[in-house]
RNA sequence: GCGCUCGUAGCUCAGUUGGAUAGAGCAGCAGAUUUCUAAUCUGCGGGUCGCAGGUUCGAGUCCUGCCGAGCGUACCA
């Protein structure tokens, strides 16, 4: 239960002076007599929402029926005895009581534009203040293998996380991220055993990663013939006439005479089918896999010449964490080269980390690990391996092979203890796909039984990014996507629709230089925004007609409508600087100018959300809505040409806190703005 | 077999500890441009929220069962 409470007091506690704070604690205030203690009080307090339809006023109170029906009381009535305790006359039109016991409440205007005016002078953060009690919080993402490029399954972890540590750093918490790298497993042996047999010392003087990449290639290939050819196929056939049979058998059996034993059965033909058809998938991939790699002279004389190199490259990767010194001269000189690559990406993405630890950091520590696991009695010998066995598993968690080598669980383990040690965190957050969500159950369960009971283990877990068909995004001939050329393909769209709508202008508006600029912001940013604006927890289609899309909830749409905001200001020749310094006030006469004012209100209510449970969609979510009332603005309420100066400077304000916010928003989510498009 | 996630408009997706008449974009239809950037905006049509029960003042949201999809399930990470 305690480690209930810590998780709710996470990262949301982030400030009482927002407008939904401040009504929550005057509830609870009012609340405290009627629901008769502070907890009762504050956890009523907790349903004042913002109101999901204007019609409903502003904010609304939800809390009036739970407490009715605790004090056995009609809910209306309840409510106003509630109201008739209130003390909101400085924030609030009168509240007004509906349905069943909803208390509607409506701002009063004069209490949105202080709050908007005291924004507006505050350059750097809008108002929004920091958190009470700072947490210090360590983010894990991204953590790519280094000896093979980046692909797009890294994407949402490096993306997401780095959101993650904008915004948790913004709202005031320390943040350490750190990137746990794979620079330490097989990959390297691959590419260590392909430098002796095939390596190209003059190609790797020309470009190391690409030659290393071509040696990872060419060993992964050769590997997996093998596999293919030795192991996967006489086990897909034994397979595939063990399923025949079967189905066969289900498929004679006499028809049951009770209906419900004779759904049963269909179903089970219906699955032995379905298994049957997978494993002819299965086993027609692997021939032609095969069939491939024989066809192509060079690969089948390499695969010919070299029959035994699974174990071989697994014998390097061994020698290479023995100690043997050529390996360690190759994995000394192959890193590097590796290392600045994958910062080139990360450059194009402006993702940084403050420590880059990867699994080699941690290879002294893995024996002690065990050791230490195994003299508390919490691992154990089974099959030849170590294991961690846990309450509610069926499998235990394995910390050691058979043949003596560690395992990923091993190193995350030594780096739970690290980070413990080093930096004495409230939080540890993996950004990692959902699929390792049992991994993390174990490894969370492991080290609180290893002594880490009083920090937050959190597991951000995130869909797969699928394709057109629904499947995993591949290319056509099934290879992973890299990323390098996923963001070069995003740029060069977001480039001709830029030339595109820019030549279509009377007066073009873009240098070539300008164009390269917007295309590389709009096409990265494409990418991001398309990430996080997605439920973290869902899968979703990746497509770049949607991203790249100006209409609806996409970074360029964003982006424009920021570009469209600053225009007014170069039109106008409106230093906003001086402007905000210049005692000028908001007055809010217009309706849209109203529903403006009130959402640029909410930004750090956003944050709050999106902290609360590590979801950035719903910081997309709020500045789409953001730019979508000021669309309805930018129609029916004239700036540059208002009715009158003070309406003029008014509006410009409104403006001003319009682009901030936006920029704020977007910059926290790791994407880029530009003043023209 | 067991476990986790999911099923919302024709398509892609939102939906805040359970809140009032379930939203957005695309696609379809109808409009707005001598422009404050139309790369835009406005309006219309479109739903048995997989199915069936249950909990309650109130269920897309929580519980149970079923149907369907994906993922995981002892020595890869």
């Amino acid at each position: 239960m305690r480690s209930l409470c810590g998780l709710c007091a996470s990262a949301s506690d982030i400030t009482v002076m927002n407008t939904l704070a401040e009504l929550r604690q005057r509830f609870s205030t009012a609340l405290l007599d009627l629901a008769g203690d502070a907890a009762t009080a504050a956890e009523l307090a907790a349903l004042v929402l913002p109101s999901q339809d204007p019609k409903f006023g502003d904010y609304q109170a939800n809390c009036a029926m739970p407490l009715g029906k605790r004090l056995g009381k009609p809910p209306r009535e309840v409510a106003a005895a509630l109201v008739e305790r209130l003390d909101l006359a400085d924030l609030c039109e009168p509240p007004q009581i509906a349905g069943p016991g909803f208390i509607n409440l409506t701002l009063r205007d004069d209490w949105i534009v202080a709050r908007l005016q005291a924004a507006l002078a505050d350059v750097d953060r809008l108002g929004v203040q920091r958190v009470a009690a700072p947490r210090t919080f360590v983010l894990d993402y991204s953590s790519p293998n280094v000896a093979k490029p980046m692909h797009v399954g890294h994407i949402r972890s490096t993306v997401i996380g780095d959101a993650l540590y904008r915004m948790l750093r913004f709202v005031g918490h320390k943040t350490i991220s750190d990137n746990h790298i794979g620079d330490w497993g097989t990959q390297f042996g691959m590419i260590i055993y392909g430098w002796k047999h095939f390596g190209d010392e003059a190609a790797f003087a020309r470009g190391p990663v690409a030659e290393l990449s071509r040696l990872y290639r060419l060993v992964n290939t050769l590997v997996e013939y093998h596999e293919a050819k030795n192991e996967q196929l006489p086990a897909l056939r034994l397979r595939l006439s063990d399923q025949e049979s079967r189905a066969a058998q289900l498929e004679l059996a006499p028809t049951p005479a009770d209906p419900a034993d004779k759904k049963r059965a269909a179903k089970r033909i219906q699955e032995a089918l379905a298994d049957l058809a997978k494993t002819r998938d299965e086993l027609a991939d692997a021939e032609a896999k095969v069939a491939r790699i024989e066809a192509d002279e060079p690969l089948r004389k390499h695969a010919a010449a070299h029959p035994n190199i699974g174990a071989a490259v697994l014998a390097e990767t061994a020698a290479l964490h023995a100690g043997d010194a050529e390996n360690r001269a190759l994995w000394q000189r192959f890193l590097p080269p590796c290392l600045a690559e994958i910062d080139e990406t990360y450059r194009r993405l402006d993702v940084s980390f403050d420590h880059t630890l990867g699994e080699s950091f941690y290879e002294e520590a893995l024996p002690q690990v065990v050791r230490d696991l195994a003299a508390r009695g919490l691992a154990r010998e089974s099959h030849g391996a170590q294991c961690v066995f846990l309450e509610g598993h069926d499998a235990p968690f394995l910390i050691q092979k058979q043949d003596g080598a560690f395992l990923y669980a091993t190193t995350d383990l030594a780096t739970i203890r690290y980070r413990m040690d080093q930096w004495r965190p409230d939080a540890i957050l993996y950004v990692v796909d959902h699929r390792q969500s049992l991994h993390f159950t174990q490894l969370f369960a492991t080290a609180r039984l290893w002594g880490y009971e009083h920090v937050e283990f959190q597991h951000i877990s995130f869909g797969t990014v699928l394709g057109d068909d629904g499947k995993p995004f591949k290319t056509r001939s099934g290879a992973s996507v890299g990323l390098a050329s996923l963001l070069d393909e995003a740029v060069d769209r977001a480039h001709a629709i830029v030339c595109q709508n820019d030549d279509a202008r009377p007066e073009p508006l873009l240098s070539a230089e300008e164009r390269r600029t917007v295309a590389e912001r709009v096409g990265i940013g494409a990418i991001k925004y398309a990430d996080l604006a997605h439920n973290r927890t869902s899968d979703y289609k990746f497509s770049y007609d949607k991203m790249l899309a100006m209409q609806g909830n996409t970074a360029a749409y964003m982006q424009y409508s920021y570009a469209r905001v600053s225009s007014i200001f170069d039109k106008g020749s409106v230093d906003a600087a001086a402007l905000r310094l210049s005692g000028a006030e908001i007055t809010l006469t217009h309706p849209a100018e109203r529903a403006l004012a009130l959402a640029l209100l909410q930004f750090s209510e956003a944050l709050d959300r999106v902290l609360a449970d590590y979801r950035p969609n719903l910081l997309t979510d709020y500045l789409y809505d953001v730019a979508s009332r000021y669309a309805a603005f930018f129609e029916s309420c004239p700036v540059l040409r208002a009715d009158t100066q003070q309406q003029r400077e008014s509006r410009l304000l409104l403006c001003d806190l319009t682009a901030r916010t936006l920029r704020l928003g977007l910059n926290l989510l790791g994407i880029a703005v530009v003043d023209r498009m």
